[in-house]
DNA sequence: GATTCGTGGAT
DNA sequence: TATCCAAGAAT
């Protein structure tokens, strides 16, 4: 108890004033918590109010498209938590009668709701004490206790959710939750830990040790996979072009331009063989330009994207639909948007 | 249980 | 430049 009661003072002393703490509505708790999910306040924040301005009620959020939605969520990423919310809602305004779940449990029930969130909004809305365990809590507890079990590991992520819960100040379980999230997000940080500023810098096992910059421990590394995109921006004299919605993998259901990917660097001659091109136009009629200047790599966590943009004017206008001046109200993926920020179409 | 879902800031 | 990783979840 005396772990939750030193941050919880703390908290109420040094929180940053953050808009979803003014509200114990769980439904804007729910968006806030969908939106922070591997995000970092300073880039969801935004997000968080424009989808409270468009979607005041989760009915305005289960009355919308998929796809308004995902144009709301372009450039957060993980574009499955725009999905997921979407359907989610309608799910509580068609099943629930648009009555938020109030348990933990039920609250699994939710797609994209997943042990930490339900914990999250069950204690912040409903007084429910359940643990939340995120990056904020593995770091706070494998230092504060000095557990160096990788916190990637299915034993460790038993381990942590018991310690968290054990922990939890059942008075309080949504400011308990909140502090050592806070606390873990501004002084307990990843580098740079601020332990001379530290409330816990006398009990601590880890700084006793010596050892805050070995914890948490994580096992394994990603690999990333190289892909090589080839995008086929059409261009005809009615200032159309096409669109292609994904419809696997990333950017699920958001659009692109016609695409050939290959397993390496591709020039014109191997573009204009490829059966996607000439399924689309007939190359003794068009004009090719290579529009990238320096192919660099659009980073994912899980892959390197190096993409050229080929600019293919075409005299054939009728089989190309998507007018350029709409092109802005299709959800995109940031790379595509970019090309669009850079790229003139006259 | 490992992999795959984005994007951008910090170092 | 390379690496880490952020209020995780689904597959």
């Amino acid at each position: 108890m005396k772990f939750s009661n030193q941050l919880t003072v703390w908290y109420l002393h040094n929180k940053r004033d953050l808009p979803w703490r003014a509200t114990k509505n769980p439904y804007y708790i729910w968006l806030s918590e969908i939106i922070l999910q591997q995000t970092r306040v300073d880039q969801g924040m935004a997000y968080y109010f424009k989808f409270v301005e468009q979607f005041p009620s989760i009915f305005d959020l289960a009355a919308a498209s998929e796809e308004t939605v995902l144009k709301l969520w372009q450039g957060l990423g993980y574009y499955s938590r725009a999905r997921n919310l979407h359907f989610s809602a309608k799910y509580v305004v068609n099943e629930l009668q648009g009555e938020f779940p109030s348990k933990y449990k039920e609250l699994l029930n939710l797609k994209g709701v997943g042990d930490y969130t339900a914990s999250a909004i069950a204690s912040i809305c409903f007084n429910e004490p359940t643990a939340v365990v995120d990056g904020n809590v593995y770091r706070v507890l494998s230092r504060y206790f000095g557990i160096d079990t990788p916190i990637n590991s299915s034993n460790g992520i038993k381990e942590f959710k018991q310690l968290a819960q054990a922990l939890i100040n059942t008075k309080i379980p949504g400011t308990h939750n909140q502090a050592v999230m806070e606390f873990g997000a501004t002084v307990c940080k990843p580098q740079n830990a601020d332990c001379n500023n530290c409330p816990l810098n006398n009990s601590c096992v880890a700084l006793s040790k010596s050892i805050i910059k070995t914890l948490p421990v994580k096992e394994k590394k990603l690999k990333i996979r190289k892909r090589y995109f080839n995008y086929l921006v059409i261009k005809t004299k009615n200032k159309t072009t096409q669109l292609v919605k994904r419809e696997k993998g990333i950017w699920l259901n958001m659009y692109q331009f016609p695409l050939v990917e290959t397993d390496k660097p591709i020039n014109q001659q191997e573009l204009i063989e490829h059966s996607t091109f000439n399924e689309l136009v007939d190359f003794n009629t068009v004009t090719i330009k290579l529009h990238t200047k320096s192919v660099k790599p659009h980073k994912l966590s899980h892959q390197h994207i190096y993409t050229k943009f080929w600019i293919i004017e075409t005299p054939n206008s009728l089989k190309f639909r998507h007018s350029w001046s709409d092109i802005k109200k299709y959800p995109v993926p940031v790379l595509i948007d970019n090309f669009l920020n850079e790229f003139n179409y006259n």
